[in-house]
DNA sequence: GATCCGTGGTC
DNA sequence: TGACCAAGGAT
């Protein structure tokens, strides 16, 4: 019945040729990445959850990092939380490590270590979404699933000329519903890889390089010289600014006062200097000595801050005024989620980027 | 289904 | 410089 639509963009389209020549081209000219070293589904996987939303140089170094620290799955199962936050950090989206250890915790107890090799079952795995379950089936197990990320949505969008916007969310199951058909029986993987790599190398958002195309004979949007007109992206709206005010509170014995993030919402679990979100008609400076005083116990003196630390997330932007105090003995440790460390021990924690930027400009 | 959830790079 | 981007998922 829904076959109407997959009937209708694959008509006279050459299915076969169009498999093997992009199957081919990604066989000759694929990139030498870390993860391609191994069909291990646990570093498949890992890879996968790393890449998502997130540029391909970027994750090398974690990559490689957090395969030497967890190696196998049992390794990253058995693993404390601090030490998988820390390997994230400054990755971004940290509940995608937080998720993947609860997940790879559930491939332990339920599936005797095994990651699930059908789409019904890896779904249930927390952070597996349809794009991970199709390129963890096809790359580490070769199975013919569809895996529809930003870069299949362009380069097929442009191919078959499918204007749907991406930027809704129904618009994957169209994709998903062609690539049941479209995708290799051959060679699952090469092909999914070789969408993923072309849009990556060749069919790129802005300028496309058509003329090195190995499919260029089988686009319609090049037929149409129309490539850079698709695909259809609606526009998000821009991020709303916050006034914040973070605290750098010191001892007379090297030490600095840190604070655990709540377990949901942004940055969930990593630690931060006492930080707090502020009105603009706000006088930060009582402000802050007041929430201090009532949420911490800590009666101390406030002067101007010391600096300013601009950060922007992907819907937020923060505008922190840094503020430094220094106090007697260890007050404030009344919640569980606070600890005075060593200044020398920061590092051992998880800070979120626009803390760390603190650390550097604070001399600690 | 729209919004939340990070970060660094690009033009 | 601002807007957009990059191998998405959860709510």
């Amino acid at each position: 019945m829904n076959n109407q639509v997959e009937q209708e963009q694959l008509k006279n389209f050459k299915v076969t040729t169009f498999q093997q020549d992009l199957v081919n081209w990604f066989n000759e000219n694929q990139r030498e990445l870390p993860w391609r070293e191994s069909k291990n589904p646990y570093r498949i996987w890992v890879s996968e959850v790393m890449l998502q939303q997130t540029r391909v140089e970027t994750v090398i170094p974690y990559y490689q990092a957090f395969i030497r620290e967890f190696p196998t799955l049992e390794d990253l199962a058995e693993a404390e939380e601090d030490r998988i936050l820390k390997a994230w950090e400054g990755l971004g989206y940290y509940s995608r490590v937080r998720n993947l250890q609860s997940a790879v915790r559930e491939v332990v107890s339920q599936y005797n270590g095994e990651v699930p090799d059908t789409r019904e079952k890896i779904s249930t795995l927390k952070g597996v979404g349809p794009y991970t379950a199709g390129a963890i089936l096809s790359i580490a197990y070769g199975k013919p699933e569809p895996a529809v990320d930003g870069n299949v949505m362009r380069v097929l969008s442009r191919i078959l000329l499918i204007d749907n916007d991406i930027a809704k969310s129904s618009t994957r199951i169209i994709f998903e519903k062609i690539l049941y058909e479209l995708v290799s029986k051959v060679d699952p993987s090469s092909f999914n890889q070789g969408l993923m790599e072309l849009g990556a190398l060749i069919c790129t958002p802005t300028s496309p390089g058509c003329l090195l195309c190995p499919v260029r004979e089988h686009c319609r949007a090049y037929e149409k010289g129309i490539q850079t007109e698709l695909p259809v992206k609606s526009k998000k709206k821009k991020q709303t600014s916050k006034l914040m005010a973070a605290v750098v509170i010191r001892n007379d014995r090297d030490e600095v006062l840190i604070e655990r993030r709540p377990s949901t919402g942004l940055l969930a679990r990593l630690w931060q200097f006492p930080n707090f979100e502020t009105s603009i008609t706000d006088n930060q400076s009582s402000v802050l000595k007041g929430k201090l005083l009532n949420d911490y116990d800590i009666d101390a003196e406030i002067q101007e801050p010391i600096h300013k630390v601009e950060h922007i997330f992907s819907h937020l932007i923060w505008n922190i005024s840094v503020y430094e105090t220094i106090v007697s003995g260890r007050p404030g440790e009344r919640q569980a989620s606070r600890k005075w460390v060593e200044i020398s021990e920061l590092e051992k924690h998880a800070f979120p980027v626009s803390h760390q930027k603190i650390i550097k400009q604070s001399i600690i």
